[in-house]
DNA sequence: ATGTGC
């Protein structure tokens, strides 16, 4: 069962090669430490790496981030990008969750300010934002029409409909709006699913976290950033619920059919795919935007009732709080971009499933506020730890056609961490360290327990020494609402 | 991740 007929070689401290043979069409890279590596070698993800490298119109290398872990068909820390001619694209190197990804928001208050008023906050959070699986609203259930405008128009509908300010979308990766979303090829289920859960978190390892800046690595980039030692920060991380989920699940039956019209040769079945310029490529790129257009709207609802929760819990107005967006990133969804291969311009299909894009300073694409910097990254570690902000870096943009790491990645099977906190109260345990918590569901919270995951420090410290991410802060939990 | 199996 655990036989390996693969050959790793050891770059260098951080990186490892995985060497083409078979019908590999590329290398498989992967960053870890020596002692990662090991972990990572427990289940089957490097195997998922190697199956990626056999795919047609693969480029570069199949990349793995060290929070690499088992997932659907692809590796999640994974990074693929295919030619736009010869290439192909596939849900599974998305993922179910289209578009989970983590923004970050930064307030006008500092660590005093709020200590004693934290489970005001936390439980004001945690009224108005709907937690746990099938959370919906009832507050604002839309009708199939105008739940397909925020499929074509993402945060830009939200913002539109008194949902935050023009301001909070020029922070958006893509301006929280990915071009080429296509109502009519999301399903009529995926829509129905769609229409009473737009500003709910979900469940899982989906969180509103409240947290401080602990500590700065760079102080420039922290403050063009607009980050401060001790300044409240928060991190929201969840992405298109069960629309993104039944547009996923509808294309991979696509999916299967079209490998088998294309005569694509997949080494499993989960790597389900289709040429990016076919009819069924062309069809799961504009559902996928949709879902990732909801996801997008998703957050900055989400941010709306943030904003309100803690002008209510403080008594405070919007000029005192002054909670306004660092930046919201993707780390589930398959983008068009341009990258060098073999030093000529090219255009690409890069699917980053459990990885973050981390473009440098002056790319088009990091948005005017932060083009000196680089594009900001959150890695949101476990509930008790700590969390990260980063900035993308030229090495990122050469090396993972400009993605890194998108979090602490797991150690332990969510089963594996039942049985562990059997017996024990989470909530109590981390409140025991000065950290309060509201979750919809006792399980989801032994599932999603500390020790379940890898030291996000360690992930973190990879993607520094590697250079394809630079460390510009870390950010200590307060308080957090959980599914 | 997911109206946590069709």
């Amino acid at each position: 069962m655990n036989e390996r007929n693969y050959k790793i070689q050891k770059i260098d401290d951080y990186r490892w090669r995985i060497l083409r043979e078979g019908k590999m069409h590329v290398d498989g890279i992967v960053y870890a430490d020596e002692s990662m590596m090991k972990e990572i070698q427990k289940d089957e993800s490097l195997q998922q790496v190697i199956n990626v490298a056999c795919l047609p119109g693969i480029v570069g290398h199949s990349l793995g981030m060290p929070d690499i872990h088992w997932g659907y068909g692809f590796p999640i820390g994974g990074v693929a990008a295919f030619d736009m001619e010869d290439g192909v694209v596939s849900p599974g190197g998305v993922g179910y969750d289209i578009n989970c990804g983590v923004r970050l928001l930064k307030t006008g208050l500092c660590r005093v300010e709020i200590s004693g008023k934290l489970e005001s906050i936390v439980d004001s959070l945690f009224v108005n934002i709907p937690s746990g699986v099938g959370s919906h609203r009832k507050d604002l259930k839309l009708s199939q029409h105008e739940v397909k405008n925020v499929l074509k128009n993402g945060a830009q509908w939200a913002v539109s409909h008194g949902y935050g300010s023009k301001e909070d979308l020029e922070h958006i990766e893509e301006k929280g709006c990915i071009f080429g979303a296509d109502p009519e090829l999301v399903s009529t289920r995926a829509i129905e699913r769609g229409l009473a859960q737009l500003g709910t978190l979900g469940s899982g390892n989906h969180f509103v976290e409240v947290g401080y800046v602990s500590e700065i690595f760079d102080e420039k980039i922290a403050r063009t950033l607009g980050l401060e030692k001790d300044g409240i920060t928060i991190m929201i991380h969840t992405g298109s619920r069960g629309l993104g989920y039944q547009v996923c699940d509808d294309f991979i039956k696509v999916m299967i059919r079209a490998s088998g019209k294309y005569n694509i040769e997949l080494p499993d079945r989960q790597l389900c795919c289709a040429p990016i310029n076919s009819p069924e490529g062309r069809d799961y790129f504009a559902a996928m935007a949709c879902a990732a257009n909801y996801a997008f709207a998703n957050r900055q609802m989400i941010t709306h009732w943030v904003r309100e929760s803690f002008e209510r819990a403080l008594h405070v107005s919007p000029k005192e709080s002054r909670i306004s967006l660092v930046y919201d990133a993707c780390h589930n969804i398959a983008k068009f971009e341009d990258h060098l291969v073999n030093g000529q311009k090219k255009r690409l299909c890069v699917h980053r499933k459990g990885a973050t894009r981390a473009f440098p300073p002056n790319h088009p694409d990091t948005p005017a506020a932060y083009k000196a910097v680089g594009q900001p990254v959150f890695i949101p570690g476990d509930m008790g730890r700590c969390s990260y902000v980063l900035v993308g870096t030229e090495k990122a943009y050469s090396d993972t056609f400009g993605s890194t790491c998108h979090g602490a990645g797991r150690v332990m099977s969510r089963n594996q961490a039942t049985k562990v906190a059997k017996g024990r109260s989470i909530a109590q345990e981390l409140k025991e360290k000065g950290i309060l918590v509201r979750a919809d569901s006792r399980a989801t919270l032994e599932e999603e327990l500390s020790d379940a995951y890898k030291d996000v420090t360690k992930v973190v410290d990879v993607v520094q020494h590697a250079g394809i991410s630079k460390k510009v802060a870390q950010l200590k939990p307060l308080c957090v609402i959980k599914g």
